[in-house]
DNA sequence: CATCGATTCAATCATTCGTTTGAATCGAGG
DNA sequence: CCTCGATTCAAACGAATGATTGAATCGATG
C-alpha cells in the first residue's frame, strides 16, 4: 500500500521529476508542475506535504527507476574477468545517466543534485552512489593487483577518474556541444564513448601496475 | 575608464560573485548582494541595469580573473616536452577551478554555468573554454603522435577524459565528500590529485599509441 | 439511497522579489 | 554661494509564488 499511487500522485511524481530536472528546484513553480500533471495546484500539498518534499520523492523515485533500468553489474557475469566488469560498469553508469528513455529525466535531476545539493543529497549518496561506488574501487583493485597495495590511495584515485570521464558528457552537456559540436549523443556516440573510456582507463591501469611493479622490485 | 569602478560599483561585482556562487542566480536575490556589498537596493539597477546584467559582468569578471591568475601555459616553458606541458594543463586547470584566493568564487561561479546555463554561457564558451581545449589538443596530438592520425576523434575524446578527470572534483564535490570522506581538498591534496591525473593520462596515451601502432603495423 | 472519508476544485492569502520612482545628497566648477 | 550632473537613498509598486481554506465531488459501504 505504501507505493499505492492514486493516479493524480503518480502523474504529479513524474511531472514533477520532469519539471525540476528542466529548470532547477527554484525556477520550477507548483503551478508549472500541476499544469503538466493536469491536477489541481492545491494536490501538491495534499499528496507531498509541500514542494520541497515532492522534490525529495520525485529524486528518491529517480534513483530508483535508473539502478532498476540497469542494475549494478547488469549485463556481464559476475566472474567475468575484471577489464569487461570494468566496461560493463562504464555501460551501466553512462546508461543510467544519459538515458533519454521513458522518465527521460532521472540523470538530469540526479546530476543537478550532485552539482547543487539541497539536503536530499544524503539519502542519494547512501543509496545511489555508495553501492556504485563499491562495486567499482573492487574491479578497480583488481585490475590494479599488487599496484594497490603499494598505495592505499591508489584505488580511490584511479576511481574517480573513471567516474569523472563518465559524469563529463552529464554534467558539461551544454558547454561540450559549444566548444565540441562534433561530439554526439546519439547511441553510436554513446557506444563509442563507452569503448573509448574503458579502454583509456584499462591502459592507465595496465600502466600504473607496470610502473609499482619496476618501483616495487 | 571603461574598467573604471565607482567603489559601489566595484563591491557590487565582488558581492553579486560572492552570493551568486553560493546560491545560483535564482535564489540570489538583489537585496542580498546590496547588503553584502553595504550598497542601496536601487544600486543594481543603476550600475548594471537588472539582475541579470549583474550576472553576466560577475561572470565574465570572474572567467578574466581566473585566467589571468592562472594564465594558459603558465609554469611551463613552451618548448618543454609534451609530457610536462599536459601536467602543466592540468595544473593550471585545476587551480583555476578550485582555487580559493582573493575572489574565491570564480571557480564555483564558471561550474554552475557549464552545468546549469543562463545564456551567459557562449561568451564563457568563447572567451574561455576555447583557447584551454585549443591548447589541451595540441598537446594530446602531439603525445599521441602517429596514433592521432588514424583516428580523427581520438584527440576529442582524449581531451573530454583529461577535462572531466578535473572537472569532476569542482563539479561533484558535494558528493565526494559524501561518498569519499577521505579525499581531502587542501594544497596537498590538490598537489597530489594533479600528479595522478597526469600520470593517469600519460599512461593512457602511452598505451592507445602502443596499440594503434601494434594494428597500424 | 444515505453516509462518510478521500480527493479535487476555485478562490484567495501572505510573502517575497525585481524593479521603479522621486527626492535627497554629494562634489566639482564657475 | 549657486549650479548641475552623478550617485545614493527610502519607499513603494506590481507581479509571481507557495501555501491554505472551505466547499464541492467522488466512490465505496451499508
Amino acid at each position: 500500500m505504501e507505493s499505492d499511487t492514486s493516479g493524480t500522485r503518480a502523474r504529479l511524481l513524474e511531472a514533477a521529476g520532469e519539471t525540476f530536472a528542466e529548470l532547477g528546484f527554484r525556477e520550477t513553480t507548483v503551478r508549472e508542475i500541476c499544469r503538466r500533471a493536469g491536477a489541481n495546484i492545491a494536490a501538491v500539498n495534499y499528496h507531498f506535504g509541500d514542494k520541497e518534499k515532492l522534490y525529495r520523492e520525485a529524486l528518491t523515485y529517480a534513483a530508483r527507476v535508473a539502478m532498476e533500468a540497469h542494475p549494478i553489474g547488469a549485463g556481464v557475469r559476475p566472474d567475468a574477468p575484471a577489464p569487461d566488469r570494468l566496461e560493463g560498469f562504464v555501460r551501466n553508469f553512462l546508461n543510467r545517466l544519459l538515458d533519454e528513455g521513458r522518465p527521460a529525466w532521472h540523470g538530469t535531476l540526479i546530476a543537478r543534485e550532485m552539482v547543487e545539493p539541497t539536503g536530499a543529497l544524503d539519502e542519494l549518496a547512501r543509496n545511489y552512489a555508495r553501492p556504485q561506488l563499491a562495486r567499482l574501487r573492487e574491479i578497480v583493485a583488481e585490475l590494479l593487483g599488487p599496484a594497490a597495495s603499494g598505495d592505499p590511495d591508489l584505488v580511490r584515485q584511479v576511481c574517480t577518474s573513471v567516474v569523472g570521464q563518465c559524469l563529463f558528457f552529464k554534467t558539461c552537456r551544454p558547454m561540450v556541444e559549444r566548444v565540441m559540436p562534433e561530439q554526439g549523443y546519439g547511441p553510436q556516440d554513446r557506444a563509442r564513448l563507452i569503448r573509448h573510456i574503458a579502454a583509456f582507463s584499462l591502459g592507465a591501469i595496465a600502466e600504473l601496475r607496470r610502473r609499482a611493479k619496476g618501483a616495487g622490485a
